[in-house]
DNA sequence: GCGGGCCCTG
DNA sequence: CAGGGCCCGC
């Protein structure tokens, strides 16, 4: 308890101005941080804070440059394809279709917008020509458009005269497929079919024409070419109505086979980038292969193959899939016809999708059944109220008794405390800033336990460790247990309990908590009591401000940040679907009101169990221990405004003072504590308020109250009259039951 | 130096 | 009710 009779502080007392009682506080709490840093850190560590941000952007910056950097790789990898393509795989078909829009010397409409990419590559290579040689559209061929159409034409041109021209031919369709107004294939030549006049490029390709074709041309040769030219052409158009065809056949199995790929991915990998990489990835090798064969293979080879390629991949990934889900769909067959594929395997895509869903919703609420049930057995053989096996036990634990629910509930904060693996990750965790940085206030919390136990820790200036830190991303993702796989201890990092600083009851004199109180909820106070007492805030030498900053380099910016990062946290506790709560809500201050009806000072560690289902840190905490100060605040105004009121009503004696409820004093104060007055106010609440008021009575008549400090002894008296909050209050619920009482 | 308290102010 | 200043005890 708190030595609150000092006579010595007394009179030290009259000589201030101030009136501070000097309560002994118990185990106290950081709320130094909002008392004393505020002011001087918000300046102090300004600097601190903007540093921070710049680091976090920095942590942005370079995530963006990963991105970057992986959408650079990607690009180039598809530039070698000539674009990006929105399905992997289809570049063969986009090349080929290149090749024959090169031959047929003309972009098609149709085939622009025959989708794929086909636009993307024609774009990139004008691009290409535009770039390199605006002189030369000669040059503006793809690497391998000149080889795989001389190849072709080898085998068409037996000719010996043909083939020794064939360069030239080559020249004349090239010209033509380069002019952008090209529409005729007469024989007669492009340069009489152009209806435009040339422009100047245009001109001065035409010289450089001129000066590659031999002026004395004979007119048979010009027919010969353009019969042949025909024939290609309509072998073009055979091939091309195929390649069509082929294109969207080989559309609609990406389609499917991304649309299984996604749809299984985006729920198991939180990390989509890696998934969609990999894929990608895939993809681009599947193309690369391709790629190679296409040198080699006819383009009816390729476009019989390559499909079936697709088709092969998808069948694997389905039966994987299939075995994977334990021959749950085992009737399920993949589409044998290459032409029905399409069809089937869109539903069945989506088939395998939901039911990928569904498994994955089963295992996991089972998973999150079977964590419940492990914890929210009650700690002490509860009353078999229920039938034990006609209600679920989640049921039974959620709704059937509350303090059964709270404290089972704190066993899965102690459960997650327990698990965490080393508080030096926490703390090393909490010196990468982040965009949602929550590490700032960890540390100091780890630190203080850890200090106790052992100096090892890391020393004030090692901050900056390779990010531990998980990305801000990870902290929305799904609500599976993070315990099970995030780097570091998550909802509960900031309280390892690690360092048994001695029994429970050693924290503060002021532990009203009942003997018999002796569950687990006893337990996870005092827990909670040593991972927040104020041991930890003596090493905050060893905070994690940034270089030059020293213990004052909280700024309320980073403080506030770290309500909010603690926030962010609850979101993946494994029990955020309880009532565990990032922030103090009003239900939270109607409850600390209600408390102050027994308790006027009550200490942080005993906040801290009362509201077990906030989630605490020092924002919390010093927001807690404020809102009983400004009770406080209240209450004795009214108790010196009632006092005063009194002597001047000619009250004589304070024995003649008493409080009622029905006491105007009494419903002030209810109406500011219990507003809605839907609280039974306990009677010792009423003997604290007569007590007080008697003693601001007393002090007035006795001309006490010229002393500045006057109401100090007042106040060491009151805060010996705190009684002990009922246990209801540990329950998240307690409002609840309080209230429908 | 830090936590915690009161006081004042908005 | 919160922020900030100031103070005290440890």
């Amino acid at each position: 308890m708190p030595d609150h009779d000092s006579t010595a502080l007394l009179s030290k007392q009259s000589k201030r101005r101030r009136v501070d009682i000097g309560v002994k506080r118990t185990l106290g709490t950081a709320s130094a941080i909002f008392a004393r840093a505020n002011a001087s850190l918000l300046s102090a560590m300004n600097p601190h804070g903007s540093e921070q941000d710049m680091e976090c952007a920095v942590v942005q910056h370079t995530d963006g440059e990963k991105s970057n950097v992986l959408r650079k790789l990607l690009k180039r990898a598809n530039s070698y394809e000539d674009a990006m393509m929105p399905f992997p795989g289809a570049t063969i078909i986009s090349q080929l279709l290149k090749n024959n829009v090169t031959k047929n010397g003309g972009s098609e409409p149709h085939f622009q917008g025959s989708g794929l990419s086909s636009t993307g590559s024609e774009n990139h290579q004008e691009d290409v020509c535009s770039n390199s040689s605006h002189d030369s559209p000669q040059e503006c061929l793809s690497p391998f458009g000149r080889p795989a159409m001389s190849q072709f034409d080898i085998e068409r041109l037996t000719d010996e005269h043909l083939r020794a021209k064939r360069a030239r031919v080559e020249n004349i369709i090239r010209g033509m497929s380069h002019s952008p107004s090209v529409t005729l294939r007469s024989g007669e030549g492009d340069r009489e079919g152009l209806p435009q006049p040339p422009s100047p490029r245009e001109s001065y390709r035409e010289n450089k024409r001129k000066q590659k074709l031999p002026q004395q041309q004979q007119q048979s040769f010009q027919q010969l070419v353009s019969a042949r030219k025909e024939q290609k052409q309509e072998e073009r158009r055979q091939l091309k109505l195929q390649l069509e065809d082929m294109q969207k056949q080989l559309r609609q199995l990406q389609e499917k086979f991304y649309q299984i790929y996604d749809s299984t991915d985006s729920e198991n990998d939180e990390d989509g980038n890696l998934s969609e990489d990999s894929l990608r990835s895939d993809g681009l090798d599947h193309r690369a292969r391709l790629d190679d064969s296409t040198h080699d293979r006819s383009d009816n080879e390729m476009s019989d193959l390559d499909p079936g390629h697709f088709l092969d991949r998808a069948r694997a990934l389905l039966r994987e899939q299939t075995l994977v889900l334990d021959g749950d769909k085992p009737k399920q067959d993949v589409p044998q016809g290459k032409g029905q594929a399409s069809g089937s395997m869109h539903a069945e895509g989506k088939h395998l999708a939901e039911t990928l869903k569904q498994e994955l919703n089963t295992a996991m609420s089972q998973v999150v059944d079977t964590v419940v049930k492990v914890f929210a057995k009650p700690p002490r053989p509860v009353p078999q109220v229920f039938p034990p096996l006609q209600m679920p036990q989640e049921r039974f634990a959620v709704n059937g008794e509350n303090s059964n629910f709270h404290t089972a509930n704190q066993r899965l904060q102690c459960f997650g405390d327990v698990i965490i693996p080393n508080p030096l990750d926490s703390f090393s965790a909490m010196q990468v800033p982040g965009v949602n940085d929550q590490t700032e206030a960890l540390p100091l919390v780890v630190r203080k336990n850890s200090s106790d136990q052992s100096s090892a820790l890391a020393p004030p200036g090692t901050h900056h460790h390779p990010s531990l830190h998980p990305s801000p991303l990870s902290a929305t993702m799904g609500f599976s247990p993070p315990s099970f796989r995030h780097p570091f201890p998550l909802p509960l990092m900031g309280y390892p309990f690690q360092s048994p600083l001695g029994p429970p009851s050693a924290y503060g004199g002021k532990d009203r908590s009942s003997p018999e109180s002796l569950d687990l909820s006893r337990e996870t106070a005092g827990l909670r009591t040593k991972m927040s007492s104020s041991h930890l805030s003596h090493h905050r030498g060893c905070s994690p401000t940034h270089p030059g900053s020293t213990t004052e380099g909280l700024s309320l910016s980073l403080i506030k940040s770290e309500c909010g990062d603690l926030q962010d946290m609850s979101d993946i506790s494994p029990y955020s679907g309880s009532t565990i709560q990032e922030g103090l809500s009003p239900n939270h201050l109607k409850k600390a009101k209600l408390m102050f009806f027994y308790t006027r000072y009550p200490s942080s560690n005993m906040l801290k169990m009362f509201f077990s289902d906030v989630k605490f840190n020092r924002c919390i905490t010093s927001q807690l221990i404020k809102w009983f100060s400004n009770f406080r605040e209240f209450y004795y105004i009214q108790m010196e405004k009632f006092a005063r009121q009194a002597i001047n009503d000619g009250v004589v004696g304070a024995e003649e003072l008493s409080i009622s409820r029905d006491s105007e004093l009494f419903r002030a104060l209810n109406m500011h504590y219990n507003k809605a007055n839907d609280f039974e106010v306990p009677e010792r609440f009423l003997e604290v308020a007569q007590i007080t008021l008697r003693e601001f009575f007393n002090a007035i008549v006795a001309g006490k109250d010229v002393d500045p400090s006057w109401k100090k002894a007042i106040y060491k008296v009151i805060c010996k009259l705190d009684s002990e909050v009922p246990e209801i209050f540990k329950s998240p619920n307690c409002l609840q039951e309080l209230l429908h009482e």
